[in-house]
RNA sequence: CGGGAUGUGGCCCAGCCUGGUAGGGCACUGCGUUCGGGACGCAGGAGUCGCGCGUUCGAAUCGCGCCAUCCCGACCA
């Protein structure tokens, strides 16, 4: 490709509303644009990288055995009443009316369409396992879109649903797709760890999320300094505490004492003179409808994806001022669980732990010494915290880190949530009717271009992994007015071009820094230099751009030595063992 | 949905407080010089100052309303 002809507008100045790094560098290297909130225009160079990671998925999906297809963006409202979605997918589904009135949407995902699909075509397990994937457009009408393409609301992603005809095979198609996701994010150059992860409103019992490590990443994560555990910290456990024998004699008189307008761990600690550790957090939240009181050591927050999972519940928010004044007769600030009208559910920080401050359920009162057995009862014990720096392993005990995390790539178990709910079935060897057993696994392609970015950049510009640089080598003849130097650049463009590489030829009558920025600013992994003295003398100049390293060599070496360099690079990030 | 900020040629921004003929840089067009890390000179083109209403002799500037965008929060495969 001729720089001269392609549509190509870089952009000198850093966008103002361009927040994170690959944000604002897609906008100036002119791989998208913005039309409107969320959604972007990809312009040639972007679309030259997308197309190549899509290809890599391809490959990789294809090569796991799964197949492609291209299911519909715009879906029937029906599909989804059948799926029970239509009442829970909430807002960010994009709902509208056809001219006959009839309800639509466009697909966030696309579980619906696929088991639909799937259901009226298998009818025997001889049909089965199956494993369909797409690239789609979806349409997710996000709150607050942002970061550009790593949160927008109209995106790309690959999207694989596989269907067996009993766990086993579903393990194995799952393992499939974590190996196949495995391979596909190496192939395209990037550091990343597979976490376990909650599974949110996709449904499903077990979940990984693959994450790009990035300081600028949306997610935490929590990971084991000693063993391979990994989790979003929306779903790191805490290993459950020993209980221990607790002698009743120990526990003090309950106490009821007057504490006027002290609501928060803060106040209640510094007015009692105790540690938050000495008290007992109540927090009242709505699971599905119901009210339910969850008890924390005052130095602990609760995690409410780990709340709503226990719970089984299919929505859990912090309750309103009235339910809890419904609940503990007093304004927010005095819950305790001493007479308290809602299930209470104790976290594991809260075990063994005698003679603690919890609110009286009664305006500017709390108690003190309250002890579980004598003054209340909880329900249950369960790990509902959210992990901290000075919590442990819940493999091994040894101390967690933590890191962030872009997400780009999620697998699901979904089981037969469904495949029930829609009625997706198959005759067994046993002439017996069952459920499929369904996986879905998605990869965000925009999301992992831009995380790619988001980890290799530097003060240039972008630090492209050969395998998704839209073009492999880039020509830069300093002057295209020097007949000579214009030529060996033609010849040198066209001799590339024959050996199979990806070129772009500088041809704009530009003087060297402009083109030498844009270069860098792009990223073209390979960056070769016609120059009057080096020419004079027949040699041009190489230099990688991630280590800046140059070479001097002769014209006529140029085209073996290259090629090697560019086969050598894809080589090595192909090869699962690099 | 709550809090904050911003809207001025294609892009980045000044001007607004203290009302009086709309500016700079980048980009663009032409000519000349220059030519290995974002050149220089000269000459040009391009803006109903987000929209509406009001105050005023006069509004980019003051007031009210609306819209849009961005940031923080809530929310979120």
């Amino acid at each position: 490709m001729r720089y001269s002809e392609m549509f190509l507008p870089t952009v000198r100045e850093v966008p103002s509303d361009a927040e994170v790094i690959s944000h604002q560098l897609m906008i100036r290297a002119g791989m998208i644009r913005k039309l409107t909130t969320g959604i972007y225009s990809v312009l040639p160079l972007g679309y030259r990288t997308v197309k190549k990671v899509e290809q890599i998925i391809r490959e990789e999906m294809d090569g796991a055995g799964a197949q492609e297809v291209y299911l519909p963006a715009v879906q029937p409202a029906e599909l989804w009443e059948e799926s029970g979605r239509w009442k829970f997918y909430g807002k960010e589904l994009l709902r509208f009316k056809d001219r006959h009135n009839r309800e639509c949407c466009i697909g966030p995902t696309h579980e619906e369409v696929i088991t639909d699909l799937v259901r009226n075509e298998v009818k025997t397990y001889r049909q089965l396992p199956r494993n369909l994937y797409q690239i789609q457009t979806k349409f997710r009408d996000e709150v607050r879109p942002r970061f550009g393409v790593m949160r927008c609301r109209e995106f790309d992603m690959k999207d694989a649903y596989s269907f067996d005809a009993d766990e086993k095979g579903a393990d194995l198609s799952y393992e499939k797709m974590f190996k196949a996701y495995t391979r596909i994010f190496s192939r395209v150059g990037l550091n990343f760890r597979p976490v376990e992860a909650d599974s949110g409103n996709i449904g499903g019992a077990y979940s990984h999320e693959f994450m790009v490590l990035a300081d600028t990443g949306e997610d935490a994560l929590a990971f084991c300094s000693a063993c391979e555990y990994a989790a979003n910290l929306e779903k790191a456990e805490i290993a459950k505490p020993a209980a221990l024998q607790i002698d009743p004699s120990q526990f003090k008189a309950l106490e009821t004492i007057h504490t006027p307008n002290v609501r928060t761990i803060e106040e209640v600690s510094a007015f009692l003179g105790v540690t938050p550790q000495d008290i007992v957090k109540t927090l009242i939240f709505v699971a599905d409808g119901k009210a339910v009181a969850v008890l924390i050591r005052g130095d602990e927050e609760v995690n409410e994806a780990k709340l709503r999972n226990f719970l089984g519940a299919d929505a859990v928010e912090l309750a309103t001022d009235d339910i809890v004044l419904a609940a503990t007769n007093s304004p927010k600030g005095f819950a305790g669980a001493i007479g308290i009208k809602a299930d209470v559910y104790a976290d594991y920080s809260l075990m063994n732990r005698v003679n603690v401050v919890m609110g009286a359920n009664r305006e500017d009162y709390h108690v003190k010494n309250a002890n579980l057995g004598r003054d209340y009862g909880v329900k249950a014990f369960a790990d509902l915290r959210i992990v901290k720096e000075s919590d442990s392993c819940p493999r091994c005990g040894k101390p967690v880190r933590f890191a962030r995390g872009i997400e780009v790539g999620h697998v699901f178990k979904l089981g037969t949530k469904y495949s029930k709910a829609m009625k997706a079935t198959f005759l067994d060897r046993d002439g017996k009717e069952k459920f499929m057993i369904m996986g879905c696994y998605g990869i965000g392609v925009g999301r992992t271009v831009a995380a790619a970015i988001e980890q290799q950049h530097d003060a240039q510009g972008i630090l492209w992994p050969m395998s998704i640089a839209p073009f492999h080598v880039i020509i830069i003849p300093v002057n295209v007015k020097d007949e000579n130097i214009a030529k060996a650049g033609e010849e040198l463009y066209r001799e590339l071009e024959e050996a199979g590489l990806e070129v772009l030829l500088d041809d704009r009558d530009e003087r060297a820094g402009v083109k030498f920025n844009d270069a860098d600013l792009i990223g073209i992994p390979v960056r070769v230099t016609i120059g009057p003295k080096s020419l004079a003398a027949g040699n041009l100049e190489i230099r990688m751009r991630k280590t800046g390293e140059m070479k001097t060599i002769p014209v006529k070496e140029a085209r073996a030595f290259i090629k090697d360099l560019v086969k050598g690079e894809l080589k090595s990030l192909n090869d699962p063992n690099h």
